[in-house]
DNA sequence: CGGCATGTTGAAACGTTTCAACGAGAGTGG
DNA sequence: CCACTCTCGTTGAAACGTTTCAACATGCCG
């Protein structure tokens, strides 16, 4: 289960697309296509969609980067794995989310799924012959991979300098904004404890304890493990953002 | 000295290139493929290159952003500043690096000068013109994405769960490869501790005191307040990958 | 040489981790 | 259907590391 390839600081080389031949499917190339449209699946999209079963490795760190995916259904993430057993989830990926995008020549990410999965899967040759005929194609990679360094750098900002209450707030705003259904204010949570524990760099006894103690001040609640719902948006911001309390 | 653009959680929106017209002058076409190139300076380039003086801001976060940089003589600083004036920095530029070339329509961090700088400034709109002729340009720019991003995973990674004193020596072997000059062990530290401290997400004191211990230990030492000597290059390394010592 | 920014060290306060125990829920088989 | 088991989540108390606040040292520039 643990992955050979340990984080060490310095390597990985960049490298631009692989040299084998591209795929001129026409199935391929319309599945290609999906990759451009921003919304989750539609209808025939579906077509050879693969399936992974819940923390199944779609593809380690380290192995060659030959293929880009899209979510249909489910929940990925996209972690790095240290030598002392440690994780750190860089990412995570819901229905509609398009990864493994870089244009390094192997992946810097191990992803896995978090709950039983489909995706669409389509090889990174396929995606640059689209993009030798169409700019458009290149455009939006730099457009998926340009949000994705911002939510990077976010990310970082978090991890450099929220406590871990603040960090508990930011996350389940922004997953808020992700996942929320019209009116409702409550949503489904598609990770566990570790995985929340994991992407916030804290551990999980830290990260029940912040959630005990937005519960307790009534800002958030949890119906049951996997549910969460806003009670106090606001507030939840105002921590979130710094406030004393 | 502050700046207005406060971090909150969700907001920012990414866009395509902004819509005015592009910029056809051959002085700036050629300007704009220099970006293309790896290398640092190459003599003509420098026609129309930019100064800015210590601490002076190049672009804030937020601010549109109408051009891309890249940086002929000293370093850069990319950061976030938050409500509680304290600030993160999110990256490092030097000599020959690319920076502001996200895609998105306003700045995600502040690009400020560490010492006195000279950078090339070329209009986005140009390069977009070059792309729809050269569709290498696009490869070149999601390369370069492709590299941020990888760095801000590796940034993450070490925010989420090294202790300072890994920081310290994660952040100079990095230092250390891409600064060190052929066979000597010494090069110099163009930021100073407070600027180390807002990258590892660390306090200046926490910052010291880890550099004294290693300097105790008689891994690095430190000349002088900018100059860095690795004496023990494996035990730097065993240090960061989480060594018990 | 003084003055000011920058860097360094110490001691107490604080928050997170660690280790340990316990609870709750889901799935399985009797 | 209940009891069993296993994983996941929750709580407590002590240990640990970082931050905070304060003082002092050093280097740089006028």
């Amino acid at each position: 289960m643990l992955q050979k390839t340990f984080e060490t600081p310095a390597e990985q080389e960049i490298a631009t697309d692989l040299p084998t031949s591209p795929c001129y499917s026409p199935v391929c190339l319309h599945r290609c296509r999906c990759f451009l449209a921003p919304e989750p699946a539609s209808g025939d999209e579906k077509d050879g969609a693969l399936r992974y079963a819940r923390n199944e490795t779609i593809y380690a760190r380290g192995d060659k980067a030959l293929y880009i995916y899209k979510v249909l259904e489910g929940s990925v993430r996209l972690s790095r794995v240290y030598a002392d057993g440690r994780r750190q989830i860089v990412n995570f990926h819901a229905s509609g989310d398009v990864f493994g995008s870089e244009f390094a020549a192997v992946y810097s990410t191990t992803a896995e799924a978090i709950n039983d999965i489909l995706v669409l899967r389509c090889p990174r040759l396929c995606v640059h012959h689209l993009a030798a005929a169409d700019p458009d194609v290149n455009r939006k990679r730099l457009m998926m991979l340009s949000r994705s360094l911002d939510e990077a750098e976010r990310h970082i900002t978090m991890l450099g300098h929220q406590s871990a209450r603040q960090r508990i707030a930011s996350f389940f705003l922004s997953l808020d904004a992700k996942i929320r259904r019209d009116g409702s204010y409550a949503f489904d949570l598609p990770i566990g404890r570790q995985d929340i524990a994991d992407y916030l760099g804290l551990t999980i006894e830290t990260t029940c304890r912040a959630l005990s103690d937005l519960k307790r001040r009534r800002i958030l609640d949890t119906p049951s493990r996997r549910q969460i719902v806003v009670r106090d948006h606001a507030a939840l911001k105002a921590i979130a953002e710094g406030a004393a309390i």
